[in-house]
DNA sequence: TCGCCTGATTCCACTTAGTGGAAATCAGGG
DNA sequence: CCCTGATTTCCACTAAGTGGAATCAGGCGA
């Protein structure tokens, strides 16, 4: 007898279709294969949905199996999904080049992200190094929302309700620090609110500065700039601040100037 | 009376995310944005089903609303699959330096593919430039399989199974051409054979060479090299062939060297 | 070599979750 | 303000999905 708890179905969403994206979830940076069993214990759901759902998500190339291990890693459709996400984000578009640019202007590492769930998601991080053939772009890579300079500025731009929906979830993560971490969250939302960035160091040795950039219609963007190997200070700061700003005015300025170029073809 | 027709439900997989990935799809490049109707025709899904899809795939991160226009585009989370899949990429982790390093030396594109329904999808594809700063890496851009040498080299290493069901795929979608598309796809398939790649060029002024990597217990690969604004001939794809088959060579004897670490982390 | 043992897959009766046509709602333009 | 075209919600229906139990496969130790 199934002692299946009620979904709440019908008009509200589609329970198998998301059991099948968490299961896809569960694949991160760092667990490139997972077995039918692994994936059951991650996502708590039943040995035998688990099974009957990769099959599904193999058929259609979103996995690959590894027979000799019997388990899964991800497939290249995926990777096709996340290329047409980047061609399709007008924002990108438009920014991608003035970003570049500005990197090798500034010789600094620049950045554009956007949240997914309680992590940050880089749309495009340029990583500058002094020697042109070391430097590279990045799409993709995860950081924490709650201690990176990019999310403390994308929290800053959000509506209230889903920044304290947020919040709630960092301190219900990580109980232990919550107070002197959430203090420092909204230290930084207050800076982002007050100066227009804030400066976060959360990697020793490393500074970033971020500004939120909010567009009607869209979700909301954050942008960053950040220096490795240098010694943090509330100078380096304050001058990074100045580019960062001068550098999002100028973005907001490109963006607001050809508006129909965001949602047409 | 719901008139469905079956769906061979049960242990063979799941229907409602056989649906939902395939909304996804329809997103590629070049259709930035789909409302629920478009989406509808595309998928050829019944309009209310779409509406309950399309609102399970916002809610799990894979789209993005867009309420200005009532549709939406593909969402953050989808370019963290894409990254989870390039760095759970065994192949690509081992291959990735060795390619950025022998475009750089030969002064040509390099790129390492695999196959997605009837395209190749690039893992990573390097476009080289005299330029150092005009170099780019892109990765999950598709390709045609049936016309670029990539997808020939992919072909020919595919078990005779797998290869029919895809060529019978190119005839019906492009039955005109069929024929002389059919032995041009042959006689590529017979020269990866024979000479181990093939050389293809489907756009003017760009020629190709590639040939497949096969590892036990993983998908097929294609690896190609590729020069733009040349003159394609004979002997400048004898020459590329002869740079792609020693490249080759030293690619699978790195492969085979650590095995190990092409499963383990 | 053989048989245990662990974990994946398939089976199957149950019923909930999903379906799709139709009605209601919404947004935008004339 | 009403009309129009599209989208979302509603709702009765039942097929599709579920998950526990049985079966199967494959690796390891004796």
């Amino acid at each position: 007898m199934a002692s299946a708890r009620q979904y709440a179905g019908g008009a509200n969403g589609n329970r198998s279709l998301e059991r099948g994206i968490e299961i896809l979830r569960a694949f991160r940076p760092g667990v490139d294969t997972l077995g039918n069993g692994e994936i059951a214990e991650r996502t708590r759901l039943p040995r035998s949905t688990v099974s009957r759902l990769t099959k599904t998500l193999v058929k259609f190339g979103m996995l690959d199996e590894v027979p000799i291990e019997r388990n899964y890693r991800l497939a290249a459709a995926v990777l096709s999904l996340g290329h047409g996400f980047r061609m399709g984000s007008p924002v990108l578009k438009v920014l991608g080049p003035l970003m570049r640019a500005e990197s090798t202007r500034r010789r600094l590492n620049v950045g554009l992200a956007s949240g997914d769930r309680t992590m940050m998601v880089y749309l495009e991080s340029i990583r500058y190094n002094p020697r042109p053939t070391l430097r590279s772009i990045v799409a993709g890579q995860q950081v924490p929302m709650e201690l990176t300079s990019l999310g403390r500025a994308y929290l800053a731009a959000l509506p209230d309700a889903a920044r304290d929906r947020l919040i709630g979830q960092f301190k219900r993560r990580n109980a232990a620090v919550a107070k002197t971490l959430n203090a420092d969250v909204q230290k930084s939302i207050r800076a982002v609110k007050r100066y227009g960035y804030c400066a976060v160091s959360w990697q020793p040795g490393v500074l970033a500065v971020a500004t939120p950039i909010v567009l009607d219609g869209l979700p909301v963007y954050a942008l960053n700039m950040s220096m490795q190997d240098i010694e943090p200070s509330e100078a380096l700061s304050a001058e990074m601040g100045e580019y960062l700003m001068a550098f999002a005015d100028r973005c907001k300025h490109t963006l607001s100037g050809p508006r129909d170029e965001l949602f047409q073809a």
